[in-house]
DNA sequence: GTGCTCTGGTTTTTT
DNA sequence: ACCAGAGCAC
C-alpha cells in the first residue's frame, strides 16, 4: 500500500460473492490452459530456425515479409493452419499483422474469396483490404513470380462489420433461408420507438402504484441485452433492475409481442441480424455446410469485444478442422459489455479450442517507455487476462504521465488549456486529444477552448443519423422500399397536425392489410380530410417510379419541407442537413443500399466535415470519448474529470465485472497517448448522483514513482483567492 | 382524439 | 440540459 500513489483504503471494492469467484476460477483456468499452447517465434524455431527467406513463399514475393514484420507478428502472420489467439497489445501493430496475414495466406494460394476477415468497424476493414490491394498489387500484375496470382480479384475478400457481414448473407441466401429479402433494419431508437408502439397498443398498464414501468430507452436495452448475454429476462431483471420486477410478466410478454412484430413487418434489428443468421446456421444444415465450404480462412478483429451470438457465429463457421480462425484481440481493451459484448470469449477461447495456439505481440510501437511503465502498471492492477508486458525499443525514455489535480472544473479545463498553447509551438493542433469518461465532461474543455480560440472537433456529439429531421426523411424512404415498415409509418403519419397515435395507427393497420398501394391514405373515413396525407399519396406514388436514390430523395425532401415548418421553428436551420443526405444518396445506387449502409455503417462524423467532403480535417484538438478513440493514438493526450464517481462511473462500482472494465477504460485512454499523458482532475464532482471528492481509484492504485504530481489549489478565504501548491493536498 | 403546458424524475459509454 | 406522464382545452 505505502508505495501506491495514494491511500486505496478510502474506496469502497465490490464484494466478491462465491458465484464471482467461481466464475474467475474458471476464466484462469481456460487462460493457464491456453498460456501452455503459447508459441513464440524461438519455441517454434520459425522457420525452423533459417531465415524466413527459405520459405518457398517468402522467399520469392515481392513482398518483404520478414523486415517489414517483427518475429512475433511474423509468426503470427505465417500460422495460417487451426485456430490461433493473438493477444495484440495496444499499439503492437495489429492492423499490419493482419493486412500481411491476409497477403500471405493468398501467396500461399488461398481464394480471396474464401478469406472472410470480420471487424468492428467498416473502416478498419476497408483499409486491411486496400493495404493488402497495395502490398499485393506488384505480384497482381507481374505473371511470372507467382503465376497463380496472375488477376486475381482481391475484391472478392469478405469483409465488414459482424453485422454488415451478416446482412448480406441473410440477403444473398434468402431463397434457401425462406425469408424476404427486402427487410429494413431498425437502429436502436428505431427499436426503442418500435417497443414503445407495442407497448401502448397491447394496453400494459404503465403506472403502478408502487413502481413505475420502465421507459422505453430501459425496454430495449433489457431485451437486447437479455438477447446478447443469454441471460432470460426474468433473471436480467431480478438480478440488475430489481426495482422493476414486479413488471417482469409485461415486459416479457412485450419482448414476445415486439419479436413477433418484427416478424410479420420485415423489420430486424440489429441483433435479429446477427442471431437470425446463427439460428440458420444452427438448424439448416445444407446452409451451414454451404458457408463452411465458402469461407476457409477466417480472421477476427477486436474479439475481446464479441458477445455470444458472435462468438456462435464464428464457431459455427470455424467447425471443420480444415477452417482456419485467427482472432485476434486484446482483453486489457474490452469495454463494450453495455452492448453485450462478453470479454469472456477471449479469456474462454482456449475452452472452445482446446488445440488452438496463442501468440503475443507486446512490442509496442506507439508509446515512450515511460507512458508503457506506467500502462504496464495500470496493466498489473487487471484481475483477469493474459500474462503480458508492452516493450518499446525507442532509446528515450520519455516524460512520466502528469497527474494534474485542480480545484475545479474550469481550473482544470484551464490548465489543460494552457498545455496545449505551451506545447502547439512545436505540434499540430492535431497532435492533441482530451478524453472523457462521458461526453458532457467536456462541457467545460469546450467553452474555455472557444474562450482561448483553440480550434477543436467533437467526436461522438449528437449524431447526424440521429437528428430528427434526418430520421423524418429516412422514414419516408423506407416507406417506400418496405411498404410493411409500420415503424416509418407511424412516425410519419404523426408529424400531420391533427393526427395522433390513434388515427395513425388505424390508417397503419388499413395500409398493413392492404399491401402494395398507398390507398388507404386516401380513405376518407381514415384520413380526416388531412390534404398533406392526400398530398403524401401523390408524392410516394411519384417517388416509386425515380430512378435513382438522388431523385426519389429530392422528391421527398421538398414534400417534407413544408411538414418541417410547421413542427420544428429552426427548420431553415436543418433543412442544411439535407445537402448532406443528398449528397450520400448519390453514393448508392439503390435504395436498399443506401438505407443499409445508414444503418450499419451511420456517418459519425460531424456535418460541418461531412458537407465539405473535398476539406481537409481542419489542424484542430480533438475532443472524444474514451469509447469513440479507441484504436486511435496522439502524440499528447489528456484524460480529464479522473474523479472516483466519473472514473470509474458511480454505477460501475459495485460490481466487480463492472469496475474491472472501468478499469479497462481508463487503460485504453492511457494507451492512446504517443509522448505525453497529462491526467487532470477537479478536486469535487456534485451532481443529482451525489458528491465525489476523491481522486480516481485507478490514479491512486499505481506506484507513485510512475508517474509527476501537479497539484495546485485555489483557495477562496476571507482575503480573496490565494494559491497553494502542496503535494499533500488531494 | 389531439395538442398544449407543467412538473418531477433522470442522465455512461455506442457498432 | 431532456423526456414522459398528467391534466386540461378544444
Amino acid at each position: 500500500m505505502t508505495d501506491t500513489l495514494f491511500n486505496t483504503q478510502h474506496y469502497t471494492y465490490p464484494h466478491l460473492d462465491d458465484s464471482i469467484r467461481l466464475k474467475i476460477q474458471i476464466l484462469r483456468q481456460s487462460i493457464t490452459r491456453l498460456e501452455a499452447n503459447l508459441i513464440t517465434p524461438d519455441s517454434v524455431k520459425l522457420f525452423n530456425g533459417a531465415e524466413p527467406y527459405d520459405d518457398p513463399v517468402l522467399g520469392h514475393s515481392s513482398v518483404d515479409y520478414a523486415s517489414e514484420l517483427n518475429r512475433s507478428q511474423l509468426l503470427a502472420a505465417t500460422t495460417i493452419d487451426g485456430k490461433v489467439l493473438v493477444i495484440a497489445g495496444a499499439g503492437s501493430g495489429k492492423t499490419k499483422t493482419l493486412t500481411y496475414r491476409t497477403s500471405y495466406l493468398i501467396e500461399k494460394g488461398a481464394s480471396p474469396s474464401s478469406i472472410l476477415l470480420l471487424t468492428f468497424t467498416r473502416k478498419a476493414a476497408d483499409e486491411i483490404k486496400n493495404r493488402v490491394k497495395n502490398l499485393l498489387a506488384e505480384s497482381l500484375l507481374d505473371s511470372h513470380a507467382s503465376s497463380h496470382l496472375n488477376g486475381l480479384n482481391l475484391n472478392a475478400i469478405t469483409s465488414g462489420t459482424f453485422h454488415s457481414f451478416c446482412n448480406m448473407i441473410l440477403r444473398r441466401y434468402s431463397g434457401l433461408l425462406g425469408i424476404n429479402p427486402k427487410f429494413t433494419i431498425l437502429d436502436t431508437s428505431d427499436s426503442e420507438d418500435a417497443i414503445d408502439l407495442i407497448c401502448k397498443e397491447s394496453g400494459i398498464v404503465r403506472s403502478s402504484m408502487k413502481q413505475a414501468f420502465p421507459r422505453k430507452k430501459t425496454l430495449q436495452n433489457l431485451i437486447s441485452t437479455s438477447r446478447n448475454r443469454r441471460i432470460k429476462l426474468h433473471d436480467l431483471i431480478e438480478s440488475d433492475y430489481p426495482d422493476i420486477a414486479i413488471h417482469i410478466a409485461d415486459i416479457e410478454q412485450l419482448a414476445k409481442n415486439y419479436h413477433k412484430y418484427k416478424r410479420a413487418n420485415h423489420l430486424y434489428d440489429f441483433d435479429d441480424i446477427i442471431s437470425q443468421v446463427v439460428s440458420h446456421l444452427k438448424n439448416n444444415l445444407k446452409f451451414r455446410k454451404l458457408i463452411q465450404d465458402t469461407y476457409r480462412h477466417v480472421m477476427v478483429d477486436e474479439y475481446q469485444d464479441t458477445n455470444y451470438p458472435q462468438k456462435q457465429l464464428i464457431d459455427y463457421i470455424c467447425e471443420p478442422d480444415n477452417v482456419s480462425l485467427m482472432v485476434v484481440g486484446d482483453d486489457n481493451q474490452s469495454i463494450y459489455a453495455f452492448r453485450g459484448a462478453n470479454y469472456e470469449n477471449i479469456l474462454l477461447f482456449g475452452k472452445s479450442y482446446p488445440e488452438a495456439k496463442l501468440i503475443k505481440l507486446e512490442q509496442n510501437y506507439r508509446s515512450t517507455p515511460a507512458i508503457l511503465e506506467y500502462v504496464n502498471a495500470l496493466s498489473k492492477q487487471i484481475t483477469l487476462g493474459y500474462q503480458k508486458n508492452l516493450f518499446s525499443d525507442l532509446p528515450v525514455q520519455g516524460t512520466k504521465p502528469v497527474m494534474a489535480r485542480r480545484s475545479n472544473d474550469k481550473e482544470e479545463a484551464k490548465f489543460i488549456a494552457d498545455k496545449i498553447i505551451e506545447l502547439k509551438p512545436e505540434l499540430d493542433y492535431n497532435d492533441f486529444a482530451v478524453l472523457s469518461r462521458t461526453s458532457f465532461q467536456s462541457n467545460q474543455i469546450q467553452l474555455e477552448f472557444m474562450a482561448r480560440y483553440i480550434p477543436f472537433i467533437v467526436v461522438g456529439g449528437i449524431k447526424f443519423i440521429e437528428k430528427r429531421h434526418i430520421k423524418d426523411v429516412l422514414a419516408l424512404v423506407k416507406i417506400l422500399y418496405n411498404p410493411n415498415d409500420s415503424i416509418a409509418w407511424h412516425r410519419i403519419l404523426t408529424l400531420f397536425r391533427g393526427i395522433g397515435e390513434v388515427t395513425a395507427t388505424k390508417i397503419t393497420q388499413a395500409l398493413n392489410s392492404n399491401p402494395g398501394s398507398f390507398q388507404p391514405l386516401l380513405d376518407p373515413k381514415l384520413n380526416k380530410n388531412n390534404e398533406q396525407l392526400i398530398e403524401l399519396y401523390g408524392v410516394l406514388n411519384k417517388a416509386e417510379q425515380q430512378e435513382t436514390v438522388a431523385e426519389t430523395l429530392d422528391l421527398l425532401i421538398e414534400f417534407y419541407l413544408p411538414v418541417l415548418r410547421t413542427v420544428e421553428d429552426n427548420w431553415r436551420e436543418r433543412a442544411e442537413d439535407f445537402r448532406v443526405l443528398k449528397n450520400l444518396a448519390r453514393e448508392h445506387s439503390s435504395l436498399d443500399n443506401f438505407l443499409e449502409n445508414l444503418a450499419l455503417d451511420p456517418p459519425n462524423d460531424s456535418v460541418a466535415v461531412l458537407s465539405n467532403p473535398d476539406k481537409k480535417q481542419p489542424d484542430a484538438v480533438t475532443i472524444s470519448t474514451i469509447h469513440s478513440a479507441k484504436g486511435l493514438e496522439w502524440p499528447v493526450v489528456f484524460v480529464n474529470a479522473l474523479v472516483d464517481g466519473l472514473m470509474p462511473h458511480h454505477r460501475s462500482v459495485s460490481e466487480f465485472e463492472a469496475l474491472e472494465e472501468e478499469r479497462k477504460l481508463f487503460y485504453v485512454a492511457c494507451t492512446r497517448a504517443k509522448t505525453h499523458l497529462y491526467l487532470t482532475a477537479p478536486d469535487y464532482f456534485s451532481s443529482f448522483a451525489g458528491y465525489f471528492d476523491k481522486v480516481s481509484r485507478f490514479i491512486s492504485e499505481v506506484p507513485k514513482e510512475t508517474v509527476t504530481i501537479d497539484v495546485k489549489k485555489t483557495f477562496k478565504s476571507e482575503q480573496g483567492e490565494t494559491k497553494s501548491d502542496d503535494p499533500e493536498w488531494w
